[in-house]
DNA sequence: GGTAAACCTTCTAGTCACTAGAGGGTCAAG
DNA sequence: CTTGACCCTCTAGTGACTAGAAGGTTTACC
């Protein structure tokens, strides 16, 4: 199969599957006479997991790690397990980070009284301490 | 005052001072005679508004236009308002995001049982369809 | 056989907001 | 007069793609 196919198979683009082949995430296919890139269905398989994987938020990096981990049959889980684990620590420290961010935000546009800028409270907030401006003023 | 101690009052490193001047969202400061950048107290104030504004998440642009906007005292406060709500709706789109994700991840790694990597829960949830494993096996 | 469209190829450069490093210049203290 | 802390410019790297240029291949149709 040509690129074009493995592309709609896993809803990428052929640009991204050349950028996994590049950075050496999907193993560089067979090539027909014409220099195309013959794809297989173990391709579409695995582009598929990566795909995935990255939509969960999964790094290139902890992909790769997966991906080499898929393949030793054999081996405990836990490993995938804790690259799992530390994922979705991470998506907590995000959510929490976020979550303080909305707050602060919408206590900053709750005191907007629609004035001038002069008057903006909103631009106020932004500056952290008592820091006024002296346009032209005396200190 | 020299760019190390703008950077020591505003808590961000010297290069982000040096690449904000190229990126046009701060002004370029006057030089001493060895060529050292010499900031004023309205350099202070300016960047610590753009700091502030990033730890809220702002991007660069928006920062630009928010500073554009503060500098018109006379200007109606509406325009400050209207982007920083669109930023805390992007905020807003990002939780729901992540919190979808995270709820995802709590699942799939929920079933995992801590076998071998052959009947690993986690790498199944990976791959979205039917699609198996064919090693050498007939399809 | 000709040709046009759809597809493919490589290579380069752009995105965002910095960050790091090379290779040098300036300044104050001892 | 040298040491060390600071500063300068310029270039390249980060992550995960995305876009575009300039060309080659295949397929469908006349």
């Amino acid at each position: 199969m040509h690129i074009g196919e493995l592309a709609r198979l896993t809803d990428t683009k052929a640009e991204t599957i050349r950028y996994y082949e590049q950075i050496g995430l999907l193993a560089p296919p067979p090539r027909t006479a014409g220099n195309y890139r013959d794809y297989a269905a173990a391709h579409v398989h695995r582009l598929r997991f990566t795909r995935r994987a990255r939509e969960l938020g999964f790094s290139i990096e902890q992909i790769r790690a997966l991906l080499a981990l898929a393949d030793d049959r054999e081996q405990s889980c836990d490993a995938v397990d804790a690259i799992a684990r530390a994922h979705l620590n991470e998506i907590k420290r995000k959510l929490t980070d976020l979550t303080a961010l909305r707050r602060e935000l919408e206590s900053v546009i709750g005191q907007c009284r629609h004035g001038t800028i002069a008057e903006c409270r909103i631009i106020e907030s932004l500056v952290p301490l008592g820091v006024t401006h002296h346009h032209g003023g005396r200190p």
